[in-house]
DNA sequence: ACTTTACCCGTTTTT
DNA sequence: CGGGTAAAGT
């Protein structure tokens, strides 16, 4: 075993190395909660079977169930077993895995080596195209049917291993009946375009190991990371790869089991044991990631779900932050408090937190708009973490179009869109009266336009010969280009200057120069496809066939359908100091020692179109046991919905944590100063920062709380004049205007400012001078604790208990004040200088009260926000 | 075949 | 509000 090994298995814990080092022979479930290092243990299983057992490399099988988690288990590998062998294991996703698997032994059911992969758009497109069909159908029974709906259904049915045949068979009424028939006429579409989708992939790989079960004979060992969140596919197919030496390793928590809409089913776990009665199942018990508070909360969360088996999981961190739950008046407000926020712990933290140890976790992408614009207006760098965005730009899948063709001439959907990139005047038509003459001489659409061309076929009705005179020696071109093994970034070369393709977007997009650099980044991305042949190692192959070539292009086409961003290993290190905005379901198995989760409202969280209540709340879970030292959750009263401002509420998941448990939040943004950065080093494992620059940073930020306006956009007049009035405490009842503050309020901003005034109307904003230095207690005294429950009806009320203070006082500034004055006793005391954030933060370095900040004149260069890149 | 304009609809999650 | 589409016009 080599040193970095044995260095690592030293610093597993007790149960944790027993995973590791547990006899191969025995199948094995490691379940376990967040951050217990589960990922870790599994990857220095791996390394362990190949150092220790003596496995080869080749012959282990390890499942993640993403790409990006695939290339960080081999980075990691990399220094544990070194890269020669790292790049030598079976890793990746099960679709790529299977995507390996049927280029190599396709051939046994039928499939070519050369089928492209289709990606959801074009399936959609198909499908849209095949509902045409059934339009006087459904109209005349008043039925409506979504491509999108349809495209769903079947891809629930694959996964379940369902066929059209299946599915008629069980049609209960016209629609799935006709969803049925799609099924049947899409995957003929499919087959005749040589294509497979993602569902096929799994379809089919399962296909392949019942007609050629020995096909698996050569792994020793099947690894499957997230087990969890694995659909019966996926299932089956760890089944298969297991079926002759019987060693599998699987970790998995079906409390983050996310994915049930995917098909996904927890029940495998238990599926599992009566497959393997020798199963051992070892439980992990000690979370390495988040601070007691974080992990309290988030458990108090899941918790709710009562149907859910109770488990331990204690970390070894200290307390920390007791995460804050927010409220602010509208979208706007919530985004532009979090880019304040972040300002503020990057210097409160003395530089120890950068833009990278951020992460925002959304329910849905769409939600990332406003994020983004207050970003960047604070002139914080940031990402979007989103699905494969990036391959579904209109300029990309005009190239890919072009490589796609020369791999593939059958593949329907790049023939359509590359015959008429740029414009040659083809259109719906004439691209139906090639597909159907290519259909009727049983040639494929490329070889029938070169017919054409050549003269050996007659044109088509709406005359075609004379439009593809460019494109027919381009597509010939290539081809040759990429038979003589024509590095891929060459190919695309040729394809945009053949085509002139800059020109082309110049002339018919106005952000042309933007999708440009796309295309550069395109080629720069498929360099690292160039690899030496030499490099792959490649399965074993079937007697008297040969094994299919992995070509770089068809590595290269693939890894373009199957993975998610463009993040290559060099992108990895430079230009990724960006605050992450992401999914949840995204940042599944990821961790940044600050989060946040915006909009935990009803009908984001849960969203009102799940019915599936348990899995949004775990979806939850997921997001907030992401975080390492600092969790924000927060909601909005108002949000724009639809085109217009909807009153919002807060999550059930978090109101209807039992009244014990309220106090799991502080109602409040967190108190930050030196001490609590050093905690927060140590959860990090980080070094501290130096105690000068972290108090310097915090009196600048800490010492005074602007007045609330502040927070008032100068654009957003609607709420000017709705500040309200004595019931401040009320004021989130949905029936009232809109407010500002977050809860914290009734304390800080109270403290800060001088004029706090829970009556009548707002004061005019004092001068900064009249802002006295202050500092809040950290453990305000009602701050976490839960409204009387006769104060109100039984419905949780969405005004943050925090201001509100206890039934039977009244709320009166001496109550705030008192408070107040015994916090600064406490303060003195401790001798800390801790100082709290305020979503009226001024922006980041400028001297306290030099300037006051409203929105939209942010001191650090104001961009405007991008324009988001339009898709295909 | 392509461009412009006027509605309409309504926000998932991903390999 | 903004994207996507159906109908109109060039
Ligand atoms: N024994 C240990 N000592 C120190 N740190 C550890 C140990 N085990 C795990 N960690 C750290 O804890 C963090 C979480 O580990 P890991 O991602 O493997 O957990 P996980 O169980 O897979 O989490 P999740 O279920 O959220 O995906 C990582 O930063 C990891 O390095």
């Amino acid at each position: 075993m080599n040193d970095t090994l044995s260095a690592v298995l030293k610093t597993l814990n007790e149960r944790q190395y027993q995973a590791v080092t547990h006899n191969p022979e025995i199948p094995l479930q490691i379940l376990a909660g967040p951050g217990s290092g589960k990922t870790k243990v599994l990857t220095s299983r791996v390394a362990y079977l190949v150092q220790e057992h003596k496995l080869r490399p080749s012959d282990i099988c390890a499942v993640t169930f993403t790409n990006k988690a695939a290339s960080e288990m081999r980075e990691r590998l990399n220094l544990l077993i070194g890269e020669e062998q790292t790049k030598k294991l079976r890793l990746g996703t099960f679709h790529a895995l299977c995507a390996r698997f049927l280029r190599q032994w396709g051939k046994t059911i039928g499939l070519t080596d050369r089928f492209t992969i289709c990606d959801a758009d074009e399936s959609k497109k198909i499908i849209t195209n095949l509902l045409k069909a059934y339009d006087g159908q459904l109209k005349a029974r008043r039925l409506t049917l979504q491509p999108g709906e349809v495209l769903s259904s079947i891809s629930n049915a694959k996964a379940k291993g369902l066929s059209s045949a299946d599915l008629f068979a069980q049609a209960e009424n016209d629609i799935h009946q006709i969803i049925a028939e799609l099924y049947a006429s899409y995957t003929e579409a499919l087959k005749k375009m040589n294509a497979l989708d993602f569902d096929d992939l799994l379809v089919y790989g399962v296909r392949l190991y019942d007609k050629e079960p020995t096909l698996a004979a050569w792994c020793q060992h099947v690894l499957v990371d997230e087990f969890q969140d694995t659909n019966s596919m996926q299932y089956r197919l760890m089944l298969q790869l297991a079926a002759i030496h019987r060693c599998v390793s699987v970790v998995g928590d079906p409390d983050q089991s996310i994915y049930g809409w995917r098909a996904a089913d927890v029940g495998n776990i238990s599926a599992m044991q009566k497959n393997f009665t020798d199963c051992k199942q070892i439980m992990l018990e000690h979370n390495y990631r988040s601070t007691g508070a974080i992990l309290g909360a988030s458990i108090a969360i899941v918790s709710q779900d009562t149907s859910r088996i109770q488990k331990s999981l204690v970390t070894d961190h200290a307390q920390g932050t007791k995460p804050a739950l927010l409220t602010f008046a509208i979208e706007q407000t919530e985004a532009n408090f979090i880019a304040k926020e972040i300002k503020r712990l990057v210097a409160c933290s003395g530089g120890m937190l950068t833009w990278k140890d951020f992460a925002i976790l959304l329910r849905f992408n769409a939600l990332s708009r406003t994020l983004e614009a207050a970003l960047q207006k604070e002139s914080i760098p940031n990402r979007v973490l989103a699905g494969h965005k990036f391959f579904e730009r209109l300029e990309i899948k005009d190239i890919l179009a072009y490589l796609q063709l020369i791999d593939n001439p059958n593949y329907v959907p790049a023939f359509s869109r590359a015959i008429n990139v740029p414009s040659r005047s083809i259109g719906e038509k004439t691209i139906a009266a090639v597909l159907e003459a290519a259909a009727s001489r049983e040639k494929s659409p490329m070889e029938l336009l070169e017919g054409i061309y050549e003269g050996r076929y007659p044109d088509v009705k709406p005359a075609v010969k004379g439009k593809i005179r460019e494109f027919i020696p381009l597509h010939q071109q290539l081809r040759t280009m990429a038979t003589e093994g024509g590095a891929v970034p060459d190919l695309i070369r040729h394809i945009i200057t053949a085509t002139r393709y800059e020109d082309h977007l110049r002339k018919t997009q106005p952000d042309w120069d933007t999708r440009w650099e796309n295309v550069q980044e395109l080629i720069n991305y498929a360099q690292q496809f160039d690899q030496d042949p030499e490099d792959i190692v490649e399965l074993p192959s079937v007697e008297g066939e040969d094994g299919a070539q992995e070509t770089p292009l068809r590595l290269f086409l693939q890894a373009s359908m199957l993975s998610t961003d463009t993040e290559s290993d060099d992108d990895r290190n430079k230009d990724t100091n960006k605050v992450v905005l992401s999914t949840c379901h995204a940042a599944k198995g990821l961790e940044w020692p600050v989060v946040f989760v915006p909009g935990v409202e009803q009908g984001i969280f849960p969203f009102y179109r799940n019915d599936d209540v348990a899995e949004e709340r775990r979806l939850l879970y997921v997001a907030c046991t992401r975080a390492q030292a600092f969790l924000y959750v927060s909601y909005c009263s108002k949000r724009m919905t639809a085109g217009e401002i909807k009153d919002r509420t807060i999550s059930d998941f978090i109101s209807k944590i039992p009244a014990d448990q309220k106090k799991v939040f502080d109602k409040a943004a967190p108190i930050v100063g030196p001490k609590c950065i050093e905690e927060v080093a140590k959860v990090l494992r980080r070094d501290p920062p130096d105690t000068d620059i972290v108090e310097k940073a915090t009196k600048e930020f800490g010492s005074f709380a602007p007045p609330r306006e502040n927070l008032l956009d100068p654009n957003a007049n609607m709420y000017k004049n709705t500040i309200r009035g004595p019931g401040s405490h009320l004021a989130f009842s949905s029936s009232q205007p809109a407010t500002f503050q977050p809860a914290r309020m009734a304390g800080i901003a109270s403290i800060a400012n001088p004029y706090p005034t829970p009556s009548s109307s707002q004061p005019p904003p004092p001068s900064q001078s009249q802002i006295q230095p202050q500092t809040p207690h950290p453990l305000m005294a009602w701050a976490s604790n839960k409204p009387k429950s006769s104060s109100g009806p039984k419905k949780f009320r969405p005004m943050p208990s925090s201001s509100q203070p206890p039934a039977g006082a009244t709320a009166t500034l001496s109550t705030f004040q008192s408070t107040s004055i015994d916090s600064l006793k406490a303060m003195k005391n401790l001798g800390a200088a801790e100082t709290a954030g305020s979503p009226d933060m001024v922006a980041l370095g400028r001297g306290a009260g030099t300037k006051r900040l409203g929105m939209g004149f942010s001191s650090g260069g104001y961009k405007p926000p991008s324009k988001r890149a339009k898709q295909e």
